[in-house]
DNA sequence: GAATGTCTTTGATGCAGATCAAATCGAATA
DNA sequence: TATTCGATTTGATCTGCATCAAAGACATTC
């Protein structure tokens, strides 16, 4: 299995690169696999490799020392894993469902980006939209209510999986939340509860439609956008 | 006055760059300053430049339809400013102090990225700083307590005009507030009232002197920084 | 030195979401 | 089929911060 053939062309790395490129990519990669619940790299540690998301979902997350966590990264297939020109991780990396990751070992990638300048230029424009969607993000969390959250949420999650299967915006959306109640609280600011509750207010307002516990069914996208609170075009990637 | 002129040596762009680079970077400098007050860049125009901030405090920020706004970035002196590779301005700029940028017009920067690789290697670190920053936020914004997201503010700011003015962090450190109470909040994802509160109770407390409604004096950094709930040497940047 | 405007403080009250507690659901296993 | 255990829902109550309202505190201008 080369790059090029990775089921879903990483939007993280080597998706534009020459095929010379392609190729020291190639000598320096390897996949690993993750299971469910599984810690990928610790807060503190030192983390060996870079790379991204081939398939299932993984999470960036802080905690205090109370116990309080908040997570600040989602990654999904096509994300890119990794701080290049960085040893330390600085939150902790947990694999959500199974994850299989498309790696790169850190000391050779990085000599690999001194000569290879248009990497660099791909990891900048990578790690701005990663910026972008952290500060998206903290409006989301400083000033929307509940409700919103949820709803900023879904549309995120709706969105991401409607481009993956290259979906019309237009058509309803279906698909399976990769992430408990819980994981949906730390991500929000809000507690599980909160999180049960506004989930199901939408139900019953016909925003969204449940099928069990975790099938969600999106009729119609643009109201989803509206209880989010966003204008109709705005809304985040990751 | 060139580029190694400037009163703070920008972490931001000529900081580490070669002589030959630093003449290259004079040609498309140029100063620019605002008013308190003044719009730097407006959400959804193109901005025609990138640089850092000299003096002066400038902010970005995000707002809803109905108002509700939120602060996402905070820019002190050494500061980057822009997004380079990119045109579309994606939050508010505004200076909050009078400000002075030091500006490199933003096409002419784009080539010398593509000629010199180690300035867009020095962009990438610099904006995986911004983004361990809007990271670190995104904990004060999701789980900290009122009284918490002040002292962490408090903190920032503190750390930051000590590392300006090279203080040892033991030592009590004194600077004027350069926000008021609403810019705060916007900050925060508080109302100006809590604000005000919360750090008139963490002056009664003892954590923070206050010499009229802007002077503020930390008298020990290491109980401000508990207050905040971070551990004793955590604690972002920007 | 009165008037004006901005920033800040202070008080009273209300509510969204947290907290605490206990069911219920569903999948996996025995 | 019963059992167990994690995930989720639901209910009752509490509380931190928002909201609404009004009164200082300063600086600036006339």
């Amino acid at each position: 299995m080369n790059c090029s053939d990775c089921q879903i062309r990483h939007r993280a790395v080597c998706s534009r690169c020459s095929d010379d490129e392609l190729v020291s990519l190639e000598k320096i990669k390897y996949y690993r696999t993750f299971h469910a619940g599984q810690t990928i790299a610790l807060m503190g540690e030192s983390m060996d490799f870079v790379g991204s998301v081939v398939t299932g979902i993984a999470t960036l997350s802080q905690t205090m020392e109370d116990g309080r966590t908040q997570m600040v990264g989602l990654l999904l297939p096509s994300d890119f894993v990794g701080r290049p020109g960085r040893d330390g991780v600085v939150y902790n990396v947990q694999a959500t469902t199974d994850v299989t990751l498309c790696c790169f070992y850190r000391k050779p990638f990085e000599d690999l980006m001194v000569q290879t300048p248009h990497l660099v230029q791909r990891l900048l424009q990578i790690t701005l939209d990663e910026l972008d969607a952290a500060r998206e993000w903290m409006l989301v969390l400083g000033r929307k209510t509940a409700r919103e959250k949820l709803a900023s949420l879904l549309a995120i999650i709706a969105r991401r999986y409607a481009t993956l299967r290259k979906l019309s915006p237009d058509q309803a959306i279906e698909f399976d939340l990769p992430l408990t109640r819980e994981a949906m609280s730390d991500y929000l600011g809000l507690t599980l509860e909160t999180v049960s509750r506004q989930i199901n207010a939408l139900k019953k307002d016909g925003v969204i439609e449940l099928d069990g516990k975790r099938h969600v069914r999106v009729p119609d996208m643009r109201s989803l956008i509206a209880e989010a609170g966003d204008d109709a075009d705005g809304g985040f990637v990751a």
